[in-house]
DNA sequence: GCGACAG
DNA sequence: ATCTTGTCGC
């Protein structure tokens, strides 16, 4: 993926062309290592911060760190935000000494207009098994989901069902799990949930919005 | 025309 | 994403 798209049309191009590519499968069941990816900016100039977090599934202690700085090489558009985020990302990856089973996305992957966010593009580009756990929804409807931990609910669009809103916390505001490439659903949400003995969020994710916090500041 | 809109 | 104080609860 060499020349960059530079407008939205060609980023559009792209993601038709590599949606094509995806892959869904089972996946792992149970990875020993998963990673969590995440981006920082500066505030008034524009720079940024990748970080990839690897854990190890045991114990979630940490197994390696990748931190880069870099630039938005994208504006950032509600269904083109890969394009942003993801050369930083990639970097970031490279510099692992050790090739994680699993990549979790600060994201969504098929719960995406064009069934194509950020955890499918990575996805496909590594062809590693990942998927999204997002904050906040881009697309979908879905039901009331149930207050316990655990609790989930699907998430619908345009008839399809393209990922799980996550109670991964009693009481506490759910998250959207998407898959990306080469994991179901299922096993997505065992993983977050297996990744959430506390908090919110996944503890990859939270580690790796550290690590790139820490590298900017 | 009016809202919605990952990070 | 980032800017921000206090506040409620364990």
């Amino acid at each position: 993926m060499q020349p960059w798209p530079r407008t939205e049309e060609e980023a559009l191009a792209v993601q038709d062309a590599l949606r094509s590519r995806l892959v869904f499968d089972e996946g792992p069941a149970s990875p020993a290592t998963v990673a969590g990816l995440d981006v920082a900016y500066s505030e008034g100039d524009e720079r940024l911060a990748a970080a990839v977090v690897v854990l190890s599934t045991a114990d979630l202690s940490v197994v390696d760190t990748a931190v880069v700085r870099g630039r938005p090489a994208f504006p950032y558009v509600p269904g083109l935000f890969a394009f942003r985020e993801v050369p930083a990302l990639l970097d970031a990856l490279d510099r692992l000494t050790v090739r994680p089973e699993v990549l979790i996305c600060d994201g969504h992957g098929l719960a995406h207009p064009r069934r194509f966010g950020l955890a499918a593009h990575l996805g496909v580009l590594t062809d590693l098994p990942a998927f999204g756990v997002g904050k906040t929804r881009l697309v979908g409807d879905w039901e009331p989901v149930g207050e316990r931990r655990g609790a989930r609910s699907p998430l619908i669009d345009a008839g399809e069902t393209v990922g799980a809103v996550l109670r991964t916390q009693n009481g506490v505001k759910p998250v959207f799990v998407s898959v990306g490439h080469r994991i179901d659903l299922d096993r997505a949400c065992a993983l977050t949930l297996a990744l959430t003995p506390r908090y919110r969020l996944p503890e990859t994710t939270r580690a790796a919005d550290r690590a790139c916090r820490d590298l900017l500041s």
